[in-house]
DNA sequence: GTCATATTCTTACAGTGTAAGAACACAAAT
DNA sequence: ATTTGTGTTCTTACACTGTAAGAATATGAC
């Protein structure tokens, strides 16, 4: 690693593309500017490359795409096997919402994408353990697995690409009309703002997992 | 409405375009092909017409989206007010559930999109209303009905466009590999056929319910 | 008939993903 | 130092997208 590249010259030096940056720049790239504006040439644009280069370590954008999930995947902490399976549950979930939070451009996109490289279907493996772990039947766990994903599906969507913040062309109602013809939705206006969605996503995780918890007897 | 368009003569005769019959149209082609495939030019060949055509009635294709939008939103019923609130809830999620479900390729989208049309947003105030006459606080019922969102919009996205359905280029784990590295997804397998949403979405509908109702005391 | 208006189509353009292959870079072998 | 081979990057091209601008047509009023 002595003198491989002369840094600092202004020959066109630049750091050489890999898997490991170009998924990098695309995830800066989609969390500052969203999903709606990247394309493979945007994303040349920002690694200071050819659209086509891009192709030399990606056979496609959805292969590009599915790195992406991988990783963000990986980025999810499994706690170790002997805490409260309730709480290693309560901590999957936290680490999934933050792992959405840090990608809120791209989670989106998780969300409604198929879960099948070994990465990302180790992890589903590991979370059905901790379901075994708390003694639950095939059919309850089945069951509390998916109400469990539901939730942290739903919640990460809105927190991230929410009611609030998605694509729509319909210009919004004006103030003193909206708050005449939807008095209940004005009413609670004040606790949909951001600061709100951690204790809104504390109240709910509690509630689903009292009812993983109560599942057991079932 | 006499003779006004001699039906079944070879001449090229067509329905007339319409809002409606340009709605209808883009709903059968998504919820049969797919949002992937879905194009004006595609939609316009579906109709019978030039794409271009179709922007004499939406002014683009995000104001044709927001139509869509606005159509299934009003599809769902709102129960009459005598009935008891949580009972209003549960009525209210199933008939979310039956519109996601008549319409599997466009619920993605509407999951994601901006809710501000006035059909939207006075179905939410509604939904609002039910929590108001459950006697929950302001902070309650945000918080409620958020989490009553989030279940449903968690739920309704797995069982239309979930990770079974998704886009992914990467090619599936073989069989016996899976099996072997992925044995606690094996044994839960035959419990993810469609076949046991229905009972899985009911059970997390209750818990999410119970959840709700017990709110009413903090 | 003529005319006005509403509807539909033609053409065109900038942007997309990516196939095919040319051009280049650089280490090893001569 | 030159050649060779191999991995990396770029050039060009094509079929597709949403939609702007305006021409052509249909429809009904007078």
């Amino acid at each position: 690693m002595s003198e491989r590249k002369r840094i600092g010259t202004k020959k066109k030096v630049r750091e050489p593309l890999s898997h490991e940056r170009i998924v990098q720049a695309a995830f800066a790239l989609i969390d500052r500017r969203g999903l709606a504006v990247f394309s493979t040439r945007r994303l040349a644009e920002e690694l200071g490359c050819e659209a086509m280069s891009i192709y030399h370590y990606f056979p496609s954008k959805a292969h590009l795409f599915d790195a992406m999930v991988d990783r963000c995947m990986a980025e999810i902490p499994v706690p170790p096997s002997d805490d409260d399976w309730i709480e290693r549950l309560r901590r999957m979930a936290f680490g999934y919402r933050a792992m959405a939070l840090r990608h809120p451009g791209f989670y989106p996109l998780l969300a409604v994408h198929r879960l099948n490289t070994r990465t990302a279907l180790g992890l589903l493996d590991r979370v059905l353990k901790v379901f075994e772990a708390g003694g639950l039947s095939v059919a309850a766990r089945s069951r509390q697995f998916r109400v469990f994903g539901y939730y942290l599906t739903g919640a990460c969507l809105d927190e991230t690409a929410g009611y609030a913040r998605g694509p729509s062309a319909a210009e919004p109602v004006p103030g003193d009309e909206f708050a005449r013809d939807f008095p209940s939705i004005a009413a609670v206006g004040p606790y949909f703002k951001p600061e709100h969605h951690l204790k809104t996503f504390e109240a709910g995780l509690e509630v689903v997992l009292e009812g993983i918890r109560a599942s057991r007897k079932s």
